[in-house]
DNA sequence: AGATGAATTTAAAGCGCTTACATTTTTACC
DNA sequence: GGTAAAAATGTAAGCGCTTTAAATTCATCT
């Protein structure tokens, strides 16, 4: 009976790490919690001999401070979230790395998610972003559940969409309009002369960015009285296996094009080896234009002609976007980013009939 | 005076966040904030009644769990770090895809870092995600401080290293034994005829990668009384442009080397097309090798002789290992997978001289 | 020197969740 | 029907940190 009458102080005894945590260090040097905290996260707010024994004592004890306690005391987590199609694309993959630079820089860390082009995906990765407290989300394109815009507006949680900026768009954007970037990509193939076109997109389905350069090429196009002949309009993704096989089923429908616009490098690139296997010149056969400026764009003979989105300093853009947001600093609604025209050599005059 | 005798109770105000939490879940379904938590942690220890009863809440209300609060509890994030180089570079990225995507699967989420090949940031990066209580963390090569694993020690952090693979290394480890791999190459090489050998190896500081290719390939040579001439063994890091330039500076160097052995494929396609573009014909006039078989390797012409690395499969395997360890599962302690060699169009016999 | 106010520091109350233990309900068995 | 064991649920104590309010120290001025 009376046995547990001195075990009684420890009733519930959890399994409390072992690991040093902020307590131990203001034992050690001799102050409080609340000094500890204050000394770490408010160095100005304490004296210079507080702040030198805390310091002193968190180097001796190698104390990391626990992130979830703190988010849990202070609501904030210090963590930012994107949800990117796949890292497998270049492009994204480069984006994130300037951004997971420029979050280091300012003191958060980035957690990735990857869509794959599934709304669904992108939703629970976004609860799962939610779940860990992120502070931020940065996200590829608009074209999301309703769900998830809901769930970002319950949190009221900071977000800005990249890559993609849509006119007129309701989300903070920064990126480029990749349909003004494609009616002018493609009203320069057609200032060459071309009237035969014809062009690689990308799929459609839930890639904003993608429906925006189809129908900024199909306006352009339709301006000026061209249609792109049935067949020689195909869907395709982002590898350059994938642009060789789209060149060889338009070229299969005649009469062939004079130039194939491709909604992005790695197709342009395909497209431009498939048709020297195919002992088709470029570009005095067929002209090819891309769009990204991947590295071995220029690297091509003839190098490509394309637009250039600069996806490094977008991903900067983005990330300071955001932070500045975070800091409660007023960021403007929208950035666009230009998508400059790269003239090199794979686009010429169409052959004479 | 009396006039707080009724706040007497509050006398501490917190900003208590308006966000929804567990105990409104569990007040709107009737039940105790435990039986809230077992219903979704181990529903198979709530009766079939209560669980639904719980769902219909956390569905009405919109709820997302903090895991800050989770972690706090329950002393694990569900949260996974990775340390890699740099998404810069596509083999890094598409690993980081495949890890990403198992992690998910496995109900874990991804933070990632970039160190950019630099030990002092690995450390601050690792430093950063402990703090964010991550369950375990792949590492990208052996080459860090011993700061960093005294860290790692310490938190007794499950961790995992990827990508390169030394027999015989501490560490627990998933990848390619990058020596081994370049001896392979080096001797077919040779095995084609070859004696005058020329390199593009990369950055051999702080990357145990490199330094095991370079080294791989020197033993070979050496084993068969070859030595690389002064000048013509350059170190870039992986680009096409730094392969090209590396070319023009090997090929100043008389006499010219018939095979330039290439420490990764981004570097050897660079090499390829500078040969092109200064009339040496490949594989006639000059043989190329690369290591990795990136995309675009295949789709030269001539097609890249290289080694496949699958980068893909290793992301999987990382992934799947560390999950298995945080499991508790046993583990073994090295995962070598094999890079293949692909022969395909850039390497021939040595032209007769 | 004493009083006043500013600058620091301490004490302790949570932040939202999990979980050990206590209690209640259900099931199984004689 | 009554009991014992098992299953389900409730209770409340922390997890490691931040932050408010109170207490202390320090500097300044009559």
């Amino acid at each position: 009976m009376g046995e547990n009458t001195d075990l009684r102080t420890k009733r519930r005894t959890r399994q409390g790490s072992k690991s040093v945590k902020l307590a131990d260090v203001a034992r050690l040097a001799g102050v409080s919690t609340g000094s500890v905290s204050r000394a770490l996260n408010e160095p100005h707010k304490v004296s210079a001999k507080l702040r030198s024994a805390v310091l002193k004592a968190v180097a001796e004890l190698d104390w990391v401070p626990h992130a979830g306690g703190r988010a849990l005391a202070s609501l904030r987590s210090r963590t930012v979230g994107a949800i990117i199609p796949t890292l497998a694309n270049p492009n994204f993959a480069n984006e994130m790395n300037a951004v997971q630079r420029r979050l280091i820089e300012a003191g958060y860390i980035l957690l990735i998610g990857c869509s794959e082009y599934d709304p669904d995906k992108a939703l629970m990765q976004t609860r799962s972003m939610i779940e860990r407290g992120v502070d931020g989300l940065i996200l590829v394109g608009e074209n999301y559940s309703e769900g998830l815009w809901r769930l970002l507006a319950k949190q009221a949680l900071p977000y800005v969409i990249t890559y993609g900026l849509r006119p007129g768009s309701p989300h903070p954007s920064v990126g480029v309009d990749n349909y003004q970037a494609f009616v002018r990509l493609t009203n320069f193939v057609l200032d060459q002369g071309h009237r035969r076109v014809a062009m690689i997109a990308q799929r459609t389905e839930n890639n904003d960015r993608a429906e925006a350069r189809l129908r900024g090429t199909l306006d352009a196009l339709t301006a000026r009285g061209i249609r792109i002949p049935d067949g020689q309009l195909v869907e395709k993704e982002w590898s350059v296996a994938e642009g060789r096989v789209a060149l060889r089923e338009i070229m299969s429908v005649l009469p062939p094009p004079t130039v194939v616009i491709c909604a992005n490098d790695f197709l342009a690139v395909g497209a431009v080896l498939e048709s020297q296997s195919l002992g088709i010149e470029v570009p005095r056969d067929l002209s090819v234009v891309g769009f990204d400026d991947v590295e071995i764009a220029a690297h091509l003979s003839p190098p490509l002609t394309t637009m250039r989105v600069p996806m490094y300093r977008l991903g900067e853009l983005t990330a300071d976007h955001l932070i500045a947001k975070l800091r409660g600093a007023p960021v403007a609604h929208a950035v666009e980013v230009d998508a400059e025209l790269i003239v090199r050599g794979t686009v010429g005059p169409p052959r004479a009939p």
